[in-house]
RNA sequence: GCGCCCGUAGCUCAGCUGGAUAGAGCAUCGGCCUUCUAAGCCGAGGGUCGCAGGUUCGAAUCCUGCCGGGCGCGCCA
């Protein structure tokens, strides 16, 4: 709708030479915005006063010329000059019937742009190391990219959504070494278990489930002896020695073969557990799999090739200072082995190299630390810095009965994601984890997301759609029936406040999508469809729409109808649900 | 010490690339069910937008400094 506006205002443009030198490369789009105050018409543009400076005039006397220039259109009924200079714009009843018809004609794909080519987006969200069952941190970073990922496609682009798969490194032989020590001890023979080691409930069970034909169980002292002493200072050097005396028992391919079972259990509960939650990728990338097919290597000879790299104390550095770090990086250690750095630049090369013209990596708050070097990174190989686009999602408290809830694995208190999820459902999780800004602290409040009422506004928005859901049944029951072309042929009776105030709302949508889109921000959404279902509640509230006149009950069940579809819309991209009752 | 994020009503938070009188929910108070679901609606009170400067026609929004809170600063992953 806000392209009409766009459009009249260009064309006036165009026919005066001496603003449009003054408007540069200004987008007219951009001047335009939604009025807060309806006694402002319902859209208002700044542009004269944007134009004041660089023409060197008077806003409200460039606004006049502008005016003076507009052509005629049926679906503007007013303009006026207000203010310091504002032009405002009065839609007419036709515009937003027109608006109306749209929203029914195209039903899912309305608020959803035509496809376009590029840039193709790729998408990075969770990515959780595969050691254990996501946590309610994880949740929240899960929600936000799935939405995301749907309002970027909403908004025409085409996405790519992808989980990495840390499975490669210290932390997945420890991980192996864990499933292992369980499994011996299922078999009668119990060693001092690491500090570092993964001790949940779920080692167990996997160490219970895994095949191990052909891995012959062995003695406590067999795998004890020799090793240093399990204590604070000694904990990674225990853990280190435990992965190579079961490689020195079970051979490389008995502890390749435990580690990699306990990865794929992980791997896959993991997945089950998104799945669960409308959570879903189109790749799971392994790490092991750049390792494979020599990404790593690829990556350091491009560094290599570029002279980004530099030999000192006899590691391999990559000199990210260069790029605005504030230190070099090291990518391979003295002792050969590459960093998880080195893993990360390849990763991120490779999304490049695969295609991916825009790469948005979704991550934990504590993570902030590797933006500017990943960064540094794609510079550094020829790429540019902005390529890449962090969004950090920041720490999620849980609170119950007004007390914080303490969210420890190690004491087993509630903290994962499935627990959540059952708890307060996955529609109520969805939504209140995108309901604040991505960089905002988030108070989860599970009485409230639990509590089917007043207060809760995931059922406030899904109560509007299933009224509507409601209204249509009755209207069955009463034998009646919507004749949706009549109705459409009678929107002229709808002229209560309410009604304008509802078709007002109703065509923001698109807006409110595109806006949230290229703003990465979810929570103009949620709060958009809580005003909708607001305005909706208040129709339902001063006005019957199963009235005797024919012609009005069609043209407000119209409108009512039309409410349903962009609330259905709308929660379709949170990944809530839209009940037909309730 | 350095870097990133945050500071808006009693509480939890919106506030779009700077726009017109700073908004919503909860909580508090007062109304509305013989009529499509009261999981709803209407109304009232409640603000030094952390503080101080600056930029400009205009600042909660941009810049600088300070105060307060969170997170991060490995040849870990």
């Amino acid at each position: 709708m806000k392209r009409i506006v766009a459009e009249l205002l260009a064309t006036a443009l165009a026919g005066l030479p001496e603003l449009r030198e003054a408007a540069g490369d200004l987008a007219i789009d951009s001047t335009i915005e939604r009025t807060r105050d309806p006694d402002h018409g319902d859209f208002a543009s700044n542009i004269a006063m944007r134009l004041a400076k660089p023409a060197r005039r008077n806003p409200r006397e460039i606004a006049m010329q502008v005016v003076a220039a507009l052509g005629d259109d049926d679906a503007v009924s007013k303009v006026e000059i207000a203010g310091p200079g504002f032009i405002n714009f009065y839609l007419s009843s036709h515009a937003f019937h027109a608006e109306l018809e749209a929203i029914l004609e195209q039903g899912e794909r309305y608020g959803r742009q035509e496809r376009k080519p590029g840039p193709k987006i790729h998408l990075e969200f969770v990515s959780a190391n595969p050691t254990g069952p996501l946590h309610v941190g994880h949740g929240r970073g899960a929600s936000y990219g799935a939405t995301v990922g749907n309002l970027l496609e909403a908004a025409g682009y085409p996405v790519h959504r992808e989980y990495y798969v840390n499975d490669a490194g210290r932390q997945m032989d420890i991980l192996g070494a864990s499933v292992w020590l369980r499994w011996l001890a299922a078999n009668g023979c119990e060693v001092d278990f690491p500090k570092g080691g993964y001790r949940g409930d779920y080692i167990r069970e996997i160490a219970g489930e895994i095949d191990t034909s052909g891995i012959d169980p062995v003695t406590a002292e067999a795998v004890t002896a020799g090793l240093p002493e399990n204590s604070d200072e000694n904990a990674d050097a225990y853990v280190d020695a435990l992965v190579a005396r079961c490689k020195a028992l079970h051979g490389e391919d008995g502890f390749d073969r435990i580690r990699q079972q306990a990865l794929e259990s992980i791997r896959d509960d993991i997945r089950a557990d998104l799945e669960e939650f409308g959570v879903h990728f189109d790749e799971w990338f392994s790490e092991q799999s750049l390792t494979k097919s020599n990404r790593v290597d690829d990556a350091l000879a491009v560094l290599e090739k570029r002279g980004m790299l530099y030999k000192k104390d006899g590691a391999t550095w990559f000199p990210a200072t260069r790029f605005g770090d504030e230190k070099d990086r090291v990518v391979v250690r003295d002792n050969g082995v590459k960093t998880y750095f080195a893993s990360d630049i390849a990763y991120h090369f490779d999304k490049r190299e695969r295609g991916y013209d825009h790469l948005i990596d979704i991550l934990g708050a504590d993570h902030h630390g590797y933006v500017t070097r990943v960064r540094a990174g794609l510079e550094a190989m020829g790429y540019e810095a902005d390529d890449l686009e962090v969004k950090l999602v920041q720490f999620v408290t849980l609170y119950r009965g007004g007390e914080r809830v303490q969210m420890s694995t190690r004491s087993g208190q509630f903290d994962t994601l499935r627990q959540l999820r059952a708890e307060v459902g996955n529609d109520a999780a969805r939504f209140y984890y995108v309901s604040r800004s991505n960089d905002q602290h988030l108070d989860f409040d599970l009485d409230v997301a639990k509590s089917q009422s007043s207060d809760n506004p995931v059922y406030y928005i899904q109560y509007a759609h299933a009224r509507v859901a409601s209204v249509f049944r009755q209207l069955a029951e009463k034998s009646l029936e919507w004749d949706q072309d009549n109705g459409r042929s009678r929107l002229g009776l709808l002229a209560e406040p309410q009604e304008k105030a509802l078709m007002t709302s109703l065509s923001r949508y698109p807006e409110v999508v595109e806006l949230a889109a290229n703003n990465r921000a979810p929570q103009h959404l949620v709060h958009y469809l809580r005003d909708l279902a607001n305005d909706f509640h208040t129709y339902y509230n001063a006005h019957g729409f199963i009235v005797d006149d024919a012609d009005l009950r069609d043209a407000r069940l119209f409108l009512v109808a039309a409410s349903r579809n962009v609330i259905a819309n709308g929660l379709d991209i949170l990944g809530v649900s839209a009940p037909e009752k309730m």
